[in-house]
DNA sequence: CATTTAAAATGAGCTTCACTCATTATACGG
DNA sequence: CCGTATAATGAGTGAAGCTCATTTTAAATG
């Protein structure tokens, strides 16, 4: 079928690749891993089954293309939803809010991308490319100085993610869309902020306005007092 | 070979069952989902492949048998875990600590679990019912005045969960075992602490602690004032 | 204890895929 | 136009999940 020269080889094997990828996307997340039958993803291809063969070692290896390819596009994807200049806090919410739609979104995908690491192997290098785009974000955080030098990276990143791949499962399973919500309260705990609407313990200390509360009073009561002291 | 009268009967084939899960989850860990040979499982348990046939529909059924007995296993074990009489922090802690430790300790099976759930049918109703261990504490809390009222229990649950989670991931990625740190520092973000180590965006208010020294060395002025002021 | 009957257990065999490989088709240089 | 290397094909193979006719066991009955 090729009637393009050899140097664009390359080119059509990658077409065909895709094209492949694209078929296997569409009835993985359609029937899940078990579900979906080579024979059909090559049909839908319109490739024969053992060609499918050819470019990938197993079913479980096309998977890992169908599902590293979504990784990838969605670092492409997070990395233009972030704005350079804006500050961290503004940031990580562009990156909350993008994960979040995009996880709800293909829902499926994500889902299948647990079936695609098989025994407790390694994790697949285009989820590890897609989070170092939070690490980046932190990291500059922390040399800006908008984030404590000792702020453990590692451990806000599994809050980030765990939280939002836990909070679009809850969202799925309630048959409901995405919720902003979930990504402002999850910064203002993990980035603080002045009234955090997550809920936090009433600590039987005064709380921040109190204390400028109190203060206030008192410097007031003082100045009278030193007005007074004229005597 | 049961050689017990009939009402022990039920006994029998609870055995039997318990007996099949046993051989399935060793195996299920062992090889993962896809590894486990039913005939191998069925060997394992010293039955014939067709009986394990007659206790679960299915290979399916069979996992989700395995992983529903672990779910409701741990809600036993944590609901062990936890102090009545604590405050909802302490028994935060001690759920996070008993949740990371177990879910570390058969990583394998937990990992099961989303094996179990095939095609977004709604979640395995041992895994709804051990959550909601977490759903008390909160509740309580919130009677008891601890949190405040408005206090957002299912967003914090997948806070708590996804988080811990996602953290033993990825301890079993760099093989390394529990991690205290990681339950102090996600109770220190999610419930507030005085001095959380969790790192806060550095704000431009004054901090509480800030503030409580101002405010100690001004009551002091006052009261050296007020003493001055017997003139 | 012998007989009957219902329930439980068995494993050979059927079916369904994932995967292979001998054969065929295509692309392209000479 | 031919020769060769590369790509594509799909019938065939093996393995594993699952079924069901048959056998075995348990307990009730007289």
């Amino acid at each position: 079928m090729p009637a393009t020269p050899r140097h664009t080889s390359r080119a059509r094997v990658e077409a065909k690749e895709s094209s492949i990828l694209d078929a296997a996307e569409r009835i993985f997340a359609q029937a899940g891993f078990d579900g979906a039958k080579v024979s059909e993803i090559a049909r839908a291809a319109s490739v024969a089954e053992g060609t499918v063969y050819l470019y990938y070692k197993n079913k479980q290896d096309l998977l890992a293309g169908v599902v590293g390819r979504f990784w990838t596009q969605l670092t492409l994807g997070a990395e233009a939803a972030i704005e350079p200049d804006a500050t961290t806090r503004e940031q990580l919410e562009q990156l909350g809010r993008y994960h979040l739609n995009s996880i709800l979104e293909q829902f499926e995908v994500v889902s299948l991308t647990y079936r695609a690491r098989p025994q407790q192997e390694q994790d697949l290098d285009q989820v590890r490319e897609y989070v170092r785009v939070f690490d980046r974000i932190m990291q500059r955080g922390v040399d800006r100085g908008e984030l404590p030098k000792d702020s453990p990276i590692g451990q806000l990143r599994d809050v980030f993610f765990g939280t939002l791949e836990f909070s679009a499962r809850t969202l799925k399973l309630r048959n409901r869309s995405y919720d902003h919500s979930v990504v402002t309260n999850l910064l203002s705990i993990m980035v603080g902020s002045t009234e955090g609407a997550a809920g936090r313990l009433k600590s039987k200390e005064p709380s921040n306005q109190d204390l400028m509360n109190t203060l206030k009073s008192i410097q007031k009561q003082l100045k009278t007092l030193g007005d007074e002291s004229g005597c």
